[in-house]
DNA sequence: CATGAATGAGCTTTCATTCAT
DNA sequence: TATGAATGAAAGCTCATTCAT
């Protein structure tokens, strides 16, 4: 077998192994077992377990990112914003177990892997800031923070796709992306959809 | 000391250890080293690590939902559901590097550890879900889907808190509190500070 | 039992065990087997392998320093060199096989075993250059070169150790101590038992 | 390349290796790396690292071996056996860092190495023994024991040797001789330059 | 109850060697 | 003969847990 395929194989098994197992429940032994290969051959292609474990996150975090198109501002924005978020929740989708590997495990495995995880977030959590800012100049967004906003929205991604996971249902892309759309769209978006009055002024504190 | 002071006190050494460093990051040895206790000591009062843990985990899982108030429904509902999310956030912010045992370690520990938090939130979000739906029939919330809804408004308390961490920037209650209500407020609340339109109808798909 | 017993038991056994199959042929599981412990036991007193083997090292070097008495030079010389030199091979008869660690082991470990080890023969030999200089200005050791000298000395007492563990021949620690002490009396000191002419002058080279 | 060119370029490769790192510390993987062959071909030449090491061994063994010219007991004893050390310690200075493995390293491989090395220590001390009684029948040897004796030579040569290595300092060979030179003269040869004493008789004990 | 030395299963990793190409 | 991916035995070490004092 090539050694790149080789690589692929036992990126597989570890993939699964850790959607299973998680970082600190998987050992090696579980890894090469799931490839049937030797316990040396895992060590002629990888650094050793934390590598395997940065590899597939990595193969994660690509497959996300790469599945959000920028944004034309030419174009009308609520259908970029609800094609980019069917495109997210399919991705998460299709790695199944996977994601907590990205949305549990990353976070738990030493510093060095929360500072990844958190460049991770700041890249991720800067681009929509970025959009939303954007938004607001052109008067498709709300004004109002959008740090914390942000910070929500990925938190809308996150949680409906773990709490799937966790109740052992399968988890519908599209009807999430929906539910996300409708929370943006009478949320942040304005226009005919959105409110009419600014938030946090209409309410005595 | 007395055998209930000396339990407290070992809890709260292993909730700063498990803060600090996750659940498997952290040993015993680093627990009675905190609680300058013996080994033995530590065995007297908890079966084990994976004992101790899940009572600093009930500990927090406890604080955050008494946090949340009952919603009178003769009452103006706004300002109860904004009243809830202070408190929610308010003792997340102080609960500090805590909220790392509850939001990210708690699910990576063992199947058992997945299953109590699993039930923790089938608990929480089936609230959220009967407010929801109580919401909808008092003509207070928008009509639509609630399930997904729910885990989103889940996911807006989490991730901020979580983000916050990360980023080792503290974290302003108050501020997430206002940002999620206003994303609550103009996106699934009705009335006139909600959408006027049915979510999910006004865009072609 | 005690905890530097259980210590004093454990180095007992790690010098034997090295002393038999040297450094590298030493498993930690051959010496917790010598000591009849379990393997948690040994790191509960020593850091690893490489640490008890410093301790076992460090033991044998002050054995051999502390056999060296400081020369008075108000009484004769040579009957107190005579003394020291079989002071010393009492002692390294008495080490045994253990010999081998300080004389072969102990620079093949590592670049920091090394160090040590150039750190003790630097300490050594600065002693025994410092003793034949006052030994020439007080007209009792011929003039010459001492660096290399001394180095020679420490060779006569090492070399045959090593020889007659390697050939498996008991050590005579008297004989050896004699057998230097003439080499020294006939060769390097002066007066009525030294050489009468000044070496290295004396033959055309 | 030539089979027997590969073998050599590998055994130059591997001498190089052992010598920086020590037979422990030198892995195949270095050997063939340095010598930019594949691992394959290493054991086309080599039965395995065991054996490319007592091959390079074999090297300087014959080497110091071979700087011994015999001794023509028609002519003057004196400037022979000072050639036969100048000799003796130029092939250990040309050797450079490669005198630990004959020096260091041939001794704690195993038991098999250990006995090999007894057999060259075992020839080279019979030959100076051999000598040493020639020359006490001849009388330019002082009468005595020599098996320790012998052994004292071996290590006025190995021991200067190793410790200018261990201090990181150019082994000046001629020095060295001159001063091994030194010693044989004034205390070994009798005669004119040797002592006129027997030794071992002009101390009480 | 408090103590802390002892336990040993289980982990990650190394590396000399093999063998199909 | 050269190659280099695959092998797997064996090593050092960790740490949750036990138990005699």
């Amino acid at each position: 077998m090539a050694a790149s395929d080789r690589r692929e194989h036992l990126l597989a098994a570890a993939r699964e192994v850790f959607a299973e197992r998680g970082y600190f429940g998987a050992s090696v032994a579980d890894i090469v077992a799931r490839a049937d290969v030797a316990r040396g051959t895992f060590y002629n292609h990888f650094e050793g377990k934390r590598e395997v474990f940065a590899a597939v996150l990595g193969v994660l975090m690509t497959n996300v990112l790469s599945a959000v198109a920028p944004i034309d501002v030419n174009a009308d924005i609520a259908p970029q914003v609800r094609a980019n978020l069917h495109g997210i929740t399919r991705v998460l989708a299709e790695a199944g177990e996977a994601v907590r590997i990205l949305f549990t495990d990353a976070g738990s495995v030493d510093a060095e892997g929360e500072a990844a995880l958190a460049a991770f977030y700041a890249h991720a959590l800067s681009r929509v800031e970025v959009a939303l800012a954007t938004g607001q100049t052109m008067g498709v967004v709300r004004v109002g923070e959008t740090r914390q906003t942000a910070r929500c929205l990925l938190g809308c991604l996150r949680e409906p796709v773990m709490q799937a996971r966790l109740a052992r249902e399968p988890l519908d892309a599209a009807a999430l992306a929906d539910a996300i759309f409708d929370l943006l769209r009478c949320g942040v978006l304005t226009g005919e959809a959105g409110a009419a009055s600014v938030p946090g002024a209409a309410l005595p504190r």
